[in-house]
RNA sequence: GGCGAGGUGGCGGAGCGGCCGAUCGCAGCCGCCUUGAAAGCGGCCGUGGGGAAACUCACCGGGGGUUCAAAUCCCUCCCUCGCCGCCA
């Protein structure tokens, strides 16, 4: 959530954000008036509640006073006075608790509303949807296989060939969109994996193995509850989500914590499995493992103070670049439009890879700046000097599995049908410097 | 899964149903003392909401209930620890 104040203070600036997302504007209306009538109705309970416990002070001494009494007069007296007090007392419980119950449901209404605005858009970010993103820098030169003599297959076929992709049988165990990675497959994998962290942690991360189910408490804080919920599997039986990624565990670890100023920022660098429905994507990139329900991945995560968030921002895409770049991947980098965000981001770059046999560029990084909405809804707050207030998280991708060695095999492979293997990941595969299929 | 114990402020640890947002110790902060430090002494020292402020309300694992009044009693769920069973 954002700042309750701006909405006091400054409700056009939201109104403005929603509008670039083109999401609700209404809701920043019902959502002023829920937050007056939240105010109000707990200021009337506060009174009453008030006036209760001033009454409550009262018996204890009174009582004690009746129990003590030895001449009937002072009895008599005693007991009157109890008595009074105690019917007022009843009637004043009976306010207390209607107006318990008004406020606690005025407040959940204006809460339910405040999850339903997203987070304020960077007005930097370029309006519109899907397709209005800016291209902000576009890197290496991708292949002109033409000139090279020889038609580039798609990666499922490189894969097929090297016996180190199998969608067939990944949809006979598990259904579409399925897959297994195996013998070269696999240990490409693992190379990439021990490539990003040895990275990372050169950067200053803290590697982290995070869990993969998780409660709705941290699905909800994280925002994956609202528009992108759809894509989010959900374990009915025991109430708990399978993690779309390991930012959700990784920003919910730090939740209804107060950290240190001093300690800022943390940077954590998550590996789990994710797990995407993939509702609505019916057709789209049906043919190998572009667009699958599983697969594994390295996330940067940072919290930070909210003035440094922009830089460190800058810092997490640099850190994905140099990631492609050392994979000797041509990408470009798109600002991500407004419409476009997710609920969380105020802003959100992309890094696309060239993709040969489809002549086109490809999302395999994604890198937002949340300030300090995830931060609200996770109550995770920093402590300057005696000041808390909430801090500032980032998230970005440093290897998508699936989508890296899609790119790695349709932009490194050969006439021959073997795979080149980038320079930096060599180390990783005992010096190989191809992939070649097993004999 | 079964039985037992327990969940209180950064940590430890109290808390007859009203005088408890909570005794005390440690840590931390400020001051005094000291050439400096330690010790000692004095003070401060949870989070959030509302309010310009005075002040006020909420929070003692979560939720519900009893009561004029709940950290304290009842129900329920969760978690932690111990033992047993089962499985890695």
């Amino acid at each position: 959530m954002i700042d309750p104040n701006i909405l006091r203070t400054d409700p056009d600036r939201i109104r403005e954000s929603q509008r670039r997302r083109g999401e609700s504007v209404e809701v920043v209306d019902l959502l002023i008036a829920a937050d007056i009538a939240k105010r109000s109705s707990a200021q009337e309970f506060d009174d009453l509640r008030n006036q209760q416990k001033v009454l409550g002070k009262q018996m204890g001494p009174l009582q004690g006073a009746l129990k003590k009494a030895t001449d009937d007069a002072t009895k008599a007296q005693a007991q009157s006075e109890v008595d009074a007090l105690m019917e007022q007392a009843t009637i004043l419980a009976d306010a207390v608790k209607a107006a318990d119950a008004h406020a606690d449901e005025v407040a959940r209404t204006a809460d339910k509303l405040w999850l339903q605005i997203s987070n304020l858009v960077n007005l930097d970010s370029p309006v519109g949807g899907e397709a209005d993103f800016t291209i902000l820098d576009v890197v290496g030169e991708p292949r002109d296989f033409t000139k090279e003599g020889f038609e580039p297959k798609d990666h499922l076929d490189i894969g097929e060939h090297l016996d180190a992709i199998d969608t067939v049988r990944g949809a006979k165990v598990s259904g579409s969109r399925f897959f297994y990675l195996k013998g070269i497959g696999a240990q490409l994998e693992f190379a990439l994996l021990n490539l990003a962290m040895q990275q990372a942690v050169s950067n200053g991360f803290i590697p982290m193995i995070t869990p993969a189910i998780v409660l709705p408490s941290a699905m909800e804080g994280t925002g994956f509850l609202g528009q992108a919920a759809e894509n989010v599997y959900r374990l009915e039986e025991d109430d708990v989500y399978l993690v779309g990624t390991s930012e959700v565990p990784l920003a919910a670890y730090h939740s209804d914590e107060i950290i240190d100023v001093n300690q800022l920022p943390i940077r954590y660098a998550g590996w789990s499995s994710c797990f995407r429905r993939e509702a609505g994507s019916y057709g789209k990139d049906t043919r190998g493992i572009i667009r699958v329900h599983q697969f594994d991945k390295v996330e940067m995560f940072v919290f930070t103070t909210p003035d440094q968030a922009e830089a460190e921002h800058q810092r997490l895409l640099q850190w994905e670049r140099d990631f492609i770049e050392a994979l000797e991947i041509p990408y470009r980098v798109i600002d991500v439009a407004t419409g476009d965000l997710g609920s969380s981001a105020s802003r959100k770059f992309d890094i696309e890879a060239w993709i040969p046999t489809q002549g086109a560029y490809r999302e395999i990084t994604s890198t937002s700046n949340t300030n300090e909405f995830q931060a609200r809804r996770l109550k995770i707050r920093m402590r300057d000097g005696d000041k808390t207030s909430p801090l500032a998280t980032l998230n970005g991708t440093l290897c998508a599995m699936p989508r890296i060695i899609v790119a790695i095999f349709e932009n490194h492979q050969q006439a021959d049908g073997s795979v080149r293997i980038p320079k930096a990941l060599q180390p990783f595969l005992g010096g190989k410097t191809s992939f070649t299929p097993p004999a």
